[in-house]
DNA sequence: CGAGTTTGACCCGCGC
DNA sequence: GCGCGGGTCAAACTCG
């Protein structure tokens, strides 16, 4: 697969003169700290890239064979599954979807067998030392239960969607036995509501279908308070060629918004420009 | 003071 | 029938 990552590299060519003060020197040292943390998310970005590929070609290898030995009725539906859960999510390598079946459904439903509600696995990387158990994905949700499962000694964080109070979604969250840094969220049911959040990003992906646990890349965090810059990669759905281009103008966007929101940014923006205007003209006098 | 979180108790399905 | 374990409840607690 052609490479979708966006260089989200910054020109760091700010030639300190003399007549830069002290901001501007702060804020050139930010730019490169900016610059090697937008260096390392790149380097995330492909590898994320990566697990993509591999991922698809297990998915392709997995219908080659499903069609070869025209599988059993369970190994049908796993890969119908499969499919259906990329189809959901447009693909991610981070947000992706584990096959479901139907023993993997909840254990004690309390409604009839008949009407399982859909139930899907959404894994997400955080910080091995993050103990948290949130997961951003657009909606509102209120804790009500935690548990240490025989499993894993992970705690499994218990949700119901907040967002509207007759809303049936539950979601459970667990730090994945296999890797730490993973989140392994499963979503039951389905939102009988709209979620302004989601929709201004599904809007801009070609897949309409609505899921929980999907948001939109435009609701990509970037912290203008603290310095760090967050990119939210959960969110960061890889998509077609298509819509590379208008990820990338997103993402330049956002960026520039969050930049333009700080007033120590702006600031020191303002500083730096001057200070060169000031260069300028004593050298035109 | 209200909304959200924590956490121990309880419920209930399942396997033996 | 009993114990185990996952899921839920609800009182106490925290926080804005």
């Amino acid at each position: 697969m052609e490479q979708t990552c966006v260089d989200t590299s910054l020109n760091l060519n700010v030639i300190p003169s003399r007549h830069i003060d002290l901001a501007a020197e702060v804020l050139v040292e930010e730019l490169h700290r900016l610059s090697s943390e937008n260096k390392r998310l790149t380097e995330t970005l492909n590898k994320v890239c990566e697990s993509y590929d591999a991922l698809q070609r297990h998915l392709s290898h997995l219908k080659d064979k499903d069609i070869e030995k025209e599988g059993t009725p369970l190994h049908k539906r796993k890969v119908e599954s499969e499919i259906n859960c990329m189809n959901m999510f447009g693909i991610s390598s981070f947000t992706e979807c584990s096959t479901i079946t139907e023993d993997e459904t909840f254990k004690r439903p309390r409604n009839n067998n008949n009407n399982l509600p859909k139930v899907s696995k959404v894994l997400v990387r955080t910080e091995a030392s993050d103990t948290s158990l949130y997961v951003r994905d657009g909606y509102q949700w209120r804790k009500y239960g935690q548990k240490v499962t025989r499993d894993n000694p992970f705690p499994r964080a218990y949700f119901k969607c907040s967002c509207a109070p007759s809303c049936p979604v539950k979601k459970k969250v667990q730090k994945s036995l296999e890797d730490q840094t993973i989140l392994v969220a499963t979503y039951e049911g389905e939102h009988n509501h709209d979620n302004d959040q989601a929709e201004i990003s599904l809007s801009s992906t070609s897949h309409g279908e609505k899921h929980a646990g999907l948001v939109p890349i435009s609701s990509a965090m970037v912290s203008t308070t603290n310095p760090t810059v967050t990119l939210d990669l959960v969110q960061s759905t890889i998509i077609d060629n298509a819509q590379k281009s208008s990820i990338q103008k997103l993402l330049i966007q956002q960026m520039a918004t969050s930049l333009t929101r700080d007033p120590n940014f702006t600031a020191a923006l303002a500083t730096a420009i001057s200070g060169r205007i000031l260069e300028h003209t004593n050298s035109m006098e």
